[in-house]
DNA sequence: CTGAAAGCGCTTACAG
DNA sequence: CTGAAAGCGCTTACAG
């Protein structure tokens, strides 16, 4: 065998003995190749430790077999510490590309990047998944922009009335109603809300949304003194907490847009000597990790990010075949665990999981609309 | 403006008024292109929104511009919970590629899959990054059969004598006298070790020679009753924990090989009603974001993944321009928080951080030996 | 400074 | 069932 470089197809077809062509259709597993020919190819291929160029074999069919997930961050975000929500996506889509014989390109985008053509047009991915918490409206535009140029992507997000592409998400108000719901039940009546109410943050938004409407339920009204925004940190989350707190209106309980929100506010509720769940009760959102090691464990709304992960790449891969897909919403569920005091059900597992209905869509496998 | 497919670098060249040879050097920024046609042919690219076709100019080039990141796990470990220490890795080696120009490919392999044929020969990427806890003795002859094909790979993992490939590290050894002296120091005696002390895990088995180097210093003898056997989960932990309790031999510390042990002791000890640190002091080993939360805080040894993940990258880069590299190890640094019991030193900060000396190798800026 | 031409390694109609 | 040939979209000597 020559020490030449990587063998190609050409040093394979002359040791087997056939055409170039005959060696691409017999590693391709095309049909019409006689079993004897096949099985010669393969052993030679196997032989020299052969693969198949996938340069070429791209440029020549047009496609890549790659997905590529671009995550974007607040740029405020220290950039080490990616939000450990993501993480959990992240191993997710991962595995699934895997399952499905797709590679992942993974790239932490800054909004600021010139990264709509970035990918797709360039043949490296066949689609794009995006994920993240940006400014809504800053990026409206690039997902329009991405809709126009027909590049295929899905958005993990909050999934709104006439937005450009598709967007898989969870039931944000159905998670932030949950959470203000259990609260009510333990008897709190001053709950507030920390993180970001507004468009910026559908997401956060909606949870807001839930709970003022799980407070109306009540016959209560949210009080926009409890209220403070904050994105996904914990000094955000420190800080917000803080504000409500100077504020002096009398609050029992909070309701966080997020677990590190939650985490930075019971680490300002301790400072300040107040005891959780005793005098304020809190509770996050994500499930992330480290809830359940924070004193007291937080009780958190936990978002299937094992199932979202799938749905983000089948859409996708769907999508890249041409189907229309819909939208997705995901039913959250809520963990219960000692933030918020007793709960009423009987504690025999270390958290009590409770699964919610999707709010106006169907959670069920496959669903679209 | 046609409406087909993405333009290519002809349809620029006819509307540019030049030759697709120009085209391609214009782009590229070719120094011999005259500069009013350079920008001429950057104009009408930007306006049809053209980009290189990677799949082409890789073929044409044989090289990819991206890097691939191999995770391997352990198979026992539950497939949806990546070890957090590697997400930290991850984040810091996603954002280094980037900021050099590359792409990142990532994917989660089994040992058992065929993975050593797949990226750099397919030429889907110019290099690989190792990144895992299997079994060494398993994967070493990998390693070799990947050093034998010339492919370019740096691994993170314990560096060895005559390792194949090149390996940057900790140095485990440092961090586990580390965690032993701390705990010396603090006045106990009876300090056990939870995590395998074998081959086939050479990071663990270093963390252990230094703690019981650490252990000789002092006059002691690691007792064998009080070491356990762990893969790095909580499970493990747990388990291994229990079965040094149910010994019964005394023990008044424990020097976990990770984090997740740790935890996993955390609460076996817990269970049984021992108090911690006053029972059993306990260290961690990687500080993972849920060190901080656990109750006692945990002691930790902190690796410097923003560091490493430079190092792996840019050690990568230059053996793919051909340059010889050498294996590196990194000094980690002590967390103290309560796990361990009252420290000598005044806790002015939450955690208090010691910087290590490296064990027999410059830890120093692109230190080689 | 620019163009014509070769060629990277495949896949896939088109013949036979 | 197999081969000869075209062509995917680039980059880069080679001329001029």
């Amino acid at each position: 065998m020559p020490i030449k470089g990587k063998p190609n197809s050409l040093d394979i077809a002359h040791l087997a003995g056939v055409s170039q062509a005959t060696v691409s259709r017999a590693l391709r597993g095309h049909p019409a190749v006689n079993r004897a020919t096949r099985e010669r190819v393969l052993a030679v291929a196997r032989q020299l430790n052969y693969t198949v160029d996938k340069n070429a074999s791209n440029l020549r069919t047009q496609q890549s077999g790659t997905l590529a997930l671009l995550l974007f961050e607040d740029p405020t975000v220290d950039d080490s510490n990616i939000n450990p929500f993501f993480h959990s996506m992240l191993g997710s889509i991962t595995r699934v590309c895997a399952q499905r014989g797709y590679d992942l390109l993974i790239s932490f985008q800054q909004l600021s990047r010139d990264w709509h053509a970035d990918y797709e047009d360039c043949h490296k991915a066949d689609g794009l998944i995006l994920l993240g918490y940006g400014d809504y409206r800053e990026y409206r535009s690039r997902l329009e922009a991405l809709v126009a140029q027909g590049t295929h992507f899905v958005r993990w997000g909050a999934v709104l009335e006439d937005q450009p592409g598709i967007s898989i998400g969870g039931d944000n108000h159905a998670g932030g109603a949950a959470a203000a719901r259990h609260l009510l039940a333990l008897g709190r009546r001053r709950i507030g809300f920390l993180g970001h109410a507004s468009q910026g943050a559908p997401e956060f938004l909606e949870r807001y949304q839930g709970y003022a409407a799980a407070l109306r339920e009540a016959g209560l009204v949210a009080d926009p003194l409890l209220q403070a925004d904050a994105i996904s940190t914990e000094q955000a989350g420190r800080e917000a907490a803080e504000l409500v707190l100077e504020r002096g209106a009398r609050v029992d309980a909070l309701v966080c847009a997020s677990d590190l929100i939650a985490i930075g506010a019971l680490r300002a509720l301790q400072a300040r000597g107040l005891r959780v769940p005793d005098d304020v009760a809190l509770t996050g959102y994500d499930d992330i990790p480290m809830a359940q090691f924070t004193t007291p464990a937080l009780t958190s709304v936990q978002q299937d990010t094992k199932r979202a992960g799938e749905l983000l790449v089948d859409t996708l891969l769907k999508m890249v075949q041409g189907e229309a897909m819909a939208p997705i919403k995901l039913a959250p569920q809520l963990v219960v665990r000692q933030s918020c005091g007793v709960s009423q059900a009987p504690a025999r597992s270390p958290a009590t999981v409770t699964t919610l209905p999707a709010h106006g869509r169907r959670p069920s496998r496959g669903a679209r609309h």
